[in-house]
RNA sequence: GCCCGGAUGGUGGAAUGGUAGACACGAGGGACUUAAAAUCCCUUGACCAUUGCGGUCGUGCGGGUUCGAGUCCCGCUCCGGGCACCA
């Protein structure tokens, strides 16, 4: 029998498939473990190569915990609301849905032929309608919830109205927009609607008129995770700042434990660190500043409280309150000028200008500690949207305070003994403080970590400030103006927005054109009889991409359930996500969403996990190694890559897929496009040598690799073998066909340990030692590199193992066998058929299915003899062999009368002997 | 600017503080073959030596700890990623 890829993939994965062997229950006497791949948004241009390099992880890891006895959830879907079908939509009116299905189904007949283990009577489609209710219905929840911060937890909204309806806000402690300030009898003598505005300042899905991302472009707001320098992540368009009344997710009131929590997931530093980042607590203190001839007080959030006695002026932003409640007739027209320009700057402009700017309110603060006065100014340096929106400017200590005081002359004081201000500021936290006593507080002497701690007790006591915490985390803004999304669930009576609950799931409307409306309402402005039965207006937007992965990974547990997202006895029995497997780029959008997500419902007690993904990997991405060919000016000649150097070219992608080992094919080339037909080549040893780069795998470098060539070629199980030796999961890496032919020559020779021609070589003969010492030891450092997803180091295991049995010329059914046990997660269609046309296991058994991951023996790995290195001053010299359970005399002395030791002790003395039994004797000589 | 990673042959990459370069690609040589493909065998870090033994240097740079450092510590350089007028 010959090794037919072919032939033997598609009847494993058909057989596979008709007999449901990855079918899951929710139930099990063996232990449960949950391994899920982030879905794929199924785009138009179906898979590359990258696509399933973290899946086929997965699907190692999930195949590998079914052999050792688990019962394993192995889901797979698609995160189906998105940009480009939508866009698409737009150029050619086809719905979104149809493009939608397309793509699903060529991803779905893409991943069936790598031979993944999912269990696709579990697959949920964000779009689905069946699916997103329960979008809906979380966000609905989230509506009619509050967050608590006395018992650290969100509750229903009825707790927060008996709150209002008792003592009004007095003795409340709620994540909320803003401060607000009523009694119970001001809560009993307000209007409906006045009661509606007053509780989404509290809501966790609430309206507010907040500052968004605006793409014009793409007409729609965007999240901050979602613009990048000031551009779209989708598409690169401009994005800037607007102020609109938009629906929003209070994520902000879960950072404190979405940054703790980290600490008891497995996740890797860096993606730990990047979420550290985005959620930016910083601790500080709050401070009032009296403004002079006026009654207003300038509350600032400063980091450096020890640094009170350098302000030398304060700073507003331009789009704070304060502005105009402290500028002076006089300077007014000049602040509003100022005002004005500052808001009409794009978020980008402001990021690319970064001249200094600013100008003067013509008031003065009073700063408490030394009752000096300070100029107030105004600058788009300073951010509204982060602390107070004002800040006391310390420019000694602040290199952005030290741009501004040396811009517009203002005076600077330093306060650490031996920082050198003249040319740029001390921002370090170390050092001991001078300049820093005034009438009530010294801080003279101090280390400045002691002088904050002194300054903020100082002015709590006092009664200057507060100590506070600040998160640079913002809340998520949930509205988009797009047609390609679930529908919120939310009508207006009245101009009140009221929960439709009773609606769900809330299908998406048919429209007849994409676009927003003439008016500038979203597309569901074009939707007929988009009402509620009793005629009331229901929204208008859609929720974001976000929305519909944030849960996902629960619906997988009991995904035809009509009655809840997730039963409680699936929840409790599935738990959360063991192991999540994704790219890195989701760091600051997807999870932390759904770890918010997650939490919010298990504050509800809807699921029993307070996190969703215990651990999780990130897998590289694969970049595109593009081909060049080179053209010489103005001819249609190409010269080789060797040769280049010595004409004047212009080098041009050529389609990798006509390039082997950067060979070029020279046929397919003339062929690839007419202006090439007539092309003359310049070779070297008769071949044109293409050169190459790393790029990003796309169509416009043509170096897209389709995983269906791969796999016609040689087959899925060299195409996963292959993926994984490229290099470590979690490295970025190019795809780089050229060495997928010693893989692929791997699984022929693997064959052949089985087959010679149509002979079966398997036999029952007796194992040697020497065979079941190569099993053992694959067995050991498999089951090693698995757990520590180190799949590289284990297929170059395999290919040491099948060469060692091969020059063994082994052909024991026992070592075989056990073998294709231990491949099999790898290459499962190969290790099936092996299983039964050779080992001769029966045709009702499945290897995937049925075997058992084998433990292996340490007596095997056991040598008579052991080699130890011998070295004089570490440097090996040469080997000795002794006994393993030699005894440290024994080592020493076979050591030193080896006959190699005889040049080195000549002459000299031993001066210590170090034996590291197994490993190496070091001789120290002198 | 702050915070995380990383740097090893021609290439992708291996190495619990213990003989650096596993495994694979590529390259060179050979066998088989009319020939090619396929397959198999040998060589392949650099330099020196080569009749044979062998020797010297080598993991981005400079120091240190250690009998012994790719690995640990200190100081740099360069590359990748995250955050960023966040006070």
């Amino acid at each position: 029998m010959e090794y037919k890829h072919k032939d033997i993939e598609s009847r494993w994965q058909q057989k596979w498939q008709e007999e449901g062997i990855y079918r899951v229950d929710n139930s099990s006497d063996r232990p449960k473990y949950y391994v899920l791949d982030m879905f794929p948004y199924p785009s138009g241009a179906g898979l590359h190569v990258g696509h399933p390099l973290g899946y086929i992880a997965s699907d190692i890891y999930s195949r590998y915990k079914r052999l050792r006895g688990f019962n394993v959830l192995h889901p797979m879907g698609y995160d189906a609301y998105g940009l480009p079908a939508e866009q698409y939509a737009i150029r050619t009116g086809q719905h979104p849905e149809i493009t939608t299905r397309e793509n699903t189904a060529r991803y779905r007949e893409q991943l069936d032929k790598i031979g993944f283990s999912f269990d696709w009577s579990r697959e949920i489609k964000t779009c689905d309608p069946e699916f997103y209710r329960w979008t809906q219905w979380a966000f609905l929840r989230m509506f009619g919830s509050w967050y608590n911060r006395r018992t650290a937890k969100a509750e229903p909204i009825e707790t927060l109205i008996a709150h209002l309806e008792k003592h009004g806000t007095e003795g409340l402690d709620a994540a909320q927009t803003r401060e607000l300030d009523f009694s119970a009898s001001d809560w009993a003598a307000m209007s409906d609607k006045e009661r509606s505005d007053a509780l989404m300042n509290w809501r966790l899905a609430f309206q507010a008129n907040t500052m968004v991302n605006w793409c014009p472009k793409l007409g729609t707001v965007l999240a901050n995770d979602e613009v990048s320098e000031g551009l779209s992540v989708r598409g690169g368009y401009p994005v800037e700042q607007k102020m609109m009344y938009q629906w929003c997710l209070r994520v902000s009131a879960y950072a404190d434990r979405l940054l703790k929590d980290l600490e008891t997931i497995d996740w890797s530093d860096s993606i730990k660190e990047t979420q550290r980042n985005w959620i930016g607590r910083s601790e500080g203190a709050e401070m009032r500043f009296k403004v002079a001839d006026s009654d207003v007080e300038l509350e600032i959030f400063t980091t450096r409280a020890d640094t009170i006695f350098g302000v030398t002026f304060m700073v507003l932003a331009p789009e704070s309150a304060y502005v105009d409640m402290v500028t002076t007739p006089d300077r007014r027209a000049a602040v509003e000028e100022y005002v004005s320009a500052a808001k009409h700057k794009t978020e980008r402009e402001r990021m690319i200008d970064k001249k200094v700017s600013g100008v003067f309110t013509g008031a003065y603060a009073i700063n408490p500690l030394t009752g000096k006065q300070v100029p107030i100014w105004v600058s788009d340096y300073v951010l509204a949207g982060y602390g107070t929106g004002a800040i006391m400017a310390v420019p000694a200590h602040d290199s952005r305070d030290y741009a501004f005081a040396r811009h517009f002359d203002l005076p600077v004081i330093p306060l650490i003994e031996g920082a050198d201000v003249s040319e740029s500021s001390f921002d370090a936290k170390e050092g001991r403080m001078i300049n820093s006593a005034g009438p009530e507080l010294d801080l003279n002497g101090l280390e400045v970590k002691d002088a904050i701690a002194k300054t903020k007790e100082f002015i709590a006591a006092k009664g200057i400030g507060k100590v506070k915490v600040n998160f640079r985390l913002r809340d998520a803004i949930f509205s988009r103006q797009r047609y390609w999304g679930e529908p919120i669930p939310i009508y207006y009576k009245d101009g009140i927005p009221m929960p439709y609950e009773e609606a769900l799931p809330l299908a998406l409307p048919e429209v007849d054109k994409y676009l927003p409306t003439e008016t500038g309402e979203p597309p569901l402005g074009r939707a007929k009889n988009w009402t509620t039965p009793d005629g009331y207006p229901l929204e208008l937007n859609t929720m974001p991409g976000f929305a519909g992965s944030s849960a996902y990974y629960l619906r997988y547990m009991d995904p035809r359930n009509p009655e809840a997202l997730v039963s409680p006895e699936a929840n409790k029995y599935w738990r959360n996500v063991d192991l999540y497997i994704g790219g890195s780029e989701h760091a600051t959008g997807h999870l932390i969403y759904s770890r918010f997500w997650n939490k919010f419902l298990y504050d509800l007690g809807v699921v029993c996990e307070p996190e969703p993904f215990k651990k999780l990997i990130n897998q590289g991405m694969i970049q595109g190694r593009s081909n060049f060919v080179y053209r010489i000016k103005d001819t249609n000649t190409f010269v080789s890559h060797g040769l280049k150097d010595k004409y004047d070219t212009t080098p041009i992608h050529v389609d990798v897929n006509i390039v082997s080992n950067d060979i070029l094919d020279l046929d397919a080339f003339r062929k690839s496009q007419p202006e090439y037909a007539t092309a003359e080549f310049i070779l070297e040893d008769g071949k044109y040598i293409c050169g190459w780069a790393v790029e990003k795998m796309s169509k416009s470098m043509f170096n897209v690799v389709n995983p269906d060539d791969i796999v016609e070629r040689y087959g899925a199980d060299t195409l996963r073998l292959y993926e994984m030796f490229l290099g470590p999961l979690e490295q970025s890496k190019p795809w780089d066909t050229n060495g997928i032919d010693g893989v692929n020559r791997f699984i022929k020779k693997l064959w052949s340990l089985y087959f010679k021609g149509d002979t079966c070589l398997v036999d029952d003969s007796e194992p040697t030692p020497e065979a079941l010492k190569s099993l053992h030891k694959l067995i050991k450092k498999v089951t090693a590199d698995i757990e520590n997803f180190s799949f590289n180091t284990s297929v170059a295991a395999f290919m040491i193992c099948v060469n060692e049995l091969s020059t063994q010329k082994c052909h024991s059914r026992e070592v075989l066998s056990t073998l294709l046990i231990v491949l099999a997660p790898f290459a499962p269609h190969v290790a099936e058929e092996l299983w039964h046309s050779a080992i001769g296991r029966p045709e009702s058994e499945s290897i995937v299915r049925d075997a058992e991951w084998p433990e292996f023996n340490e007596d095997y790995l056991k040598e008579s003899t052991i080699t130890m290195a011998v070295s004089f001053n570490g440097k090996a010299r040469y080997n000795i062999t002794v006994a393993p359970d030699a005894s440290r005399e024994e080592i020493e002395k076979t050591a030193l009368e080896h006959e190699g030791a005889a040049k080195w002790l000549e002459g000299k003395t031993v001066r210590k002997i170090i034996v590291v039994p197994g490993k190496i004797v070091n001789i120290v000589v002198g």
